[in-house]
RNA sequence: GCCGCAUUCGUCUAGAGGCCCAGGACACAGCCCUCUCAAGGCUGAGAUCAUCGGUUCGAAUCCGAUAUGCGGUACCA
């Protein structure tokens, strides 16, 4: 059995997708799975529209995802790992010329100088015509002398590949089953190299594809009806031919492929929303696959013992962003606090920086706030709306939202009043919850109210809203000094609403 | 237009001829727990398995046609 060789090979020329990081994942945990090896490589031969930002992009949102390459080019000032590079493939222009020159010498492709615009009339033609578009072929066979006109004439060529008419080529998909295609479905002879000489995808897939020993094609679906293309130039080329696996698409609401346009494709986007790795790497190998049994939670190593490509679905998955949020949370539940601390750390500072708390908490107090917070994050970007009026100088307490429903201002009032002088004795002994919910709940049995009510009215009173952590956890986290500041603030306000205002 | 692929609850899916008048999860509703919000537990609603025809004693599962959707059809990847 021949060494499985598997790769990912994105192109710069947007920020890391979120299909290709599915992509990635599948190759990745093949290859863990049957003991191979993954290849990244960097197809950045569309130069008009890659960048290195999108590069760096690609690598650091990988390298987040935990999706580790084999081989592939390093991150940063470290050396590109593996046997088979370069892995850029601006870097491998001189194989791809070396590839051109042999299919030229052997009559399986050839020089054409139609122009983009003679080519564009064509296509208006057919598609006039109603005739399926391809290349009619007026350079197939072109005489040395025409070809000396053209290039005198100051023409610059394109090298085209000879699509054989007629054949039917056929290849076994490892997701899809037995698949056939006419070669004469394939649009006329292929384009490999541009006329300023730079090689085109189709050729330099199959060429690397080729060189590197690339054993699996794992990828999308919108690739099934171009693999013909590839087969006949690994033919060509006279290589073996690799094993293909066609992944369903992921779609946006509508059912269409997902895009930028209605959907958030940008992986990094993601990350700053405070989405987990282990959440989104366990959503994504979700997306198309499943273990068979009911297991939804699942770790890498998990995934990577269970993956199997043979049982990944045919059919495209939409995208559901409330999974995500759930998974999410099922992760964030099982961090280690500490763990969580630090990754809570860069939100909490985002916050601060954008004005929404006026200072940082203490990795103390961070730790204090664990056990009333962890099962109350859907992502790490919730942090602030949790707990960040604990690290505010002040709240400003709507007092339509002060007086609980079945009281009125004046209740409040009293209410409020009675708590504060309570928590004011308490604060002289022990500051815990236990210590506090105590004599207010006495306090509340004294005076014959409900519990949820005044909790309700000093909630708002501390924090601002009705929605928060536990009260008295609350309140110890706030300190003394500062509840009781926020409750004097509170009637103080609604002293000033009691007074007749006509 | 031509070619290809797909089609099970709103969504992700289980299902490889009898175990399925279809199971799980998210979302949704109700209840329990409860100081609010979560989390958790329980219950519920939700799918004529796209349609039609065939094969078979028996079909969500096999075959064919139709419909619909999507993808491809570049000097993009």
């Amino acid at each position: 059995m021949t060494d499985i060789r598997v790769r990912i090979a994105p192109s710069p020329t947007g920020p890391l997708h979120l299909g290709t990081a599915r992509t990635a994942l599948f190759n990745f945990l093949f290859a863990r799975h049957t003991g191979g090896t993954f290849i990244f490589r960097l197809e950045d031969t569309d130069q008009a529209r890659s960048t290195e930002a999108f590069e760096l992009d690609i690598l650091e949102g990988m390298q987040w995802l935990g999706i580790r390459w084999d081989e592939g080019p390093g991150i940063g000032d470290e050396p590109e790992r593996g046997a088979y590079g370069p892995y850029r493939q601006m870097q491998r222009l001189p194989r791809y010329a070396e590839a051109a020159a042999k299919l030229l010498a052997e009559d399986k492709a050839y020089y054409c100088y139609c122009s983009p615009e003679e080519l564009e009339a064509e296509r208006h033609r057919q598609e006039a015509a109603r005739e399926p578009s391809r290349y009619n072929g007026r350079c197939a066979h072109l005489a040395a002398a025409e070809r000396a006109a053209f290039d005198a004439e100051g023409r610059r060529p394109v090298i085209r590949f000879r699509i054989p008419e007629r054949r039917v080529i056929a290849f076994d998909d490892i997701v899809r089953g037995h698949v056939e295609i006419d070669t004469n479905a394939l649009g006329g002879d292929l384009v490999i190299v541009r006329s300023d000489g730079t090689p085109l995808y189709h050729f330099t897939v199959a060429v690397d594809d080729a060189a590197m020993a690339i054993s699996h094609v794992i990828r999308g679906e919108d690739h099934l009806s171009n693999t013909p293309k590839h087969i006949l130039l690994f033919e060509a080329l006279g290589v073996p031919i690799p094993q293909f696996a066609h992944l369903p698409l992921i779609l946006n609401p509508d059912r269409t492929k997902m895009s930028k346009r209605k959907s958030q494709t940008a992986v990094a986007a993601y990350r700053a929303e405070g989405f987990i790795p282990e959440a989104f790497v366990n959503y994504l190998a979700l997306l198309g696959w499943s273990t068979g049994t009911e297991e939804e939670v699942l770790s890498e190593a998990e995934l990577i013992e269970r993956f199997n490509l043979s049982t990944v679905n045919s059919a495209g998955a939409v995208f559901d962003r409330e999974r995500l949020i759930w998974l999410n949370g099922q992760w964030i539940r099982r961090l280690a606090a500490d763990d969580l601390i630090d990754r809570l750390r860069p939100y909490v500072a985002g916050e601060l920086a954008a004005g929404r708390i006026d200072w940082l908490p203490t990795d103390d107090e961070m730790h204090a706030l664990m056990p009333i917070i962890q099962e109350r994050l859907p992502t790490l970007a919730s942090i602030g709306d949790l707990i960040g009026f604990i690290f505010r100088n002040d709240v400003d307490a709507d007092v339509a939202l002060l007086v609980p429903k079945r009281w009125d201002a004046a209740t409040t009032a009293t209410g409020l009043e009675a708590a504060r002088a309570t928590i004011a004795e308490t604060g002289k002994g022990s500051w815990d919850a236990h210590g506090l919910e105590e004599p207010l709940r006495r306090l509340v049995e004294d005076r014959g109210w409900k519990a949820g009510d005044l909790f309700m009215a000093i909630r708002v009173a501390v924090t601002g809203r009705t929605a928060t952590p536990p009260l008295f956890d609350t309140m110890v986290a706030l300190g003394c000094g500062r509840t009781l500041a926020r409750l004097d603030r509170a009637i103080e306000k609604l002293a000033g609403q009691a007074t007749p205002n006509p």
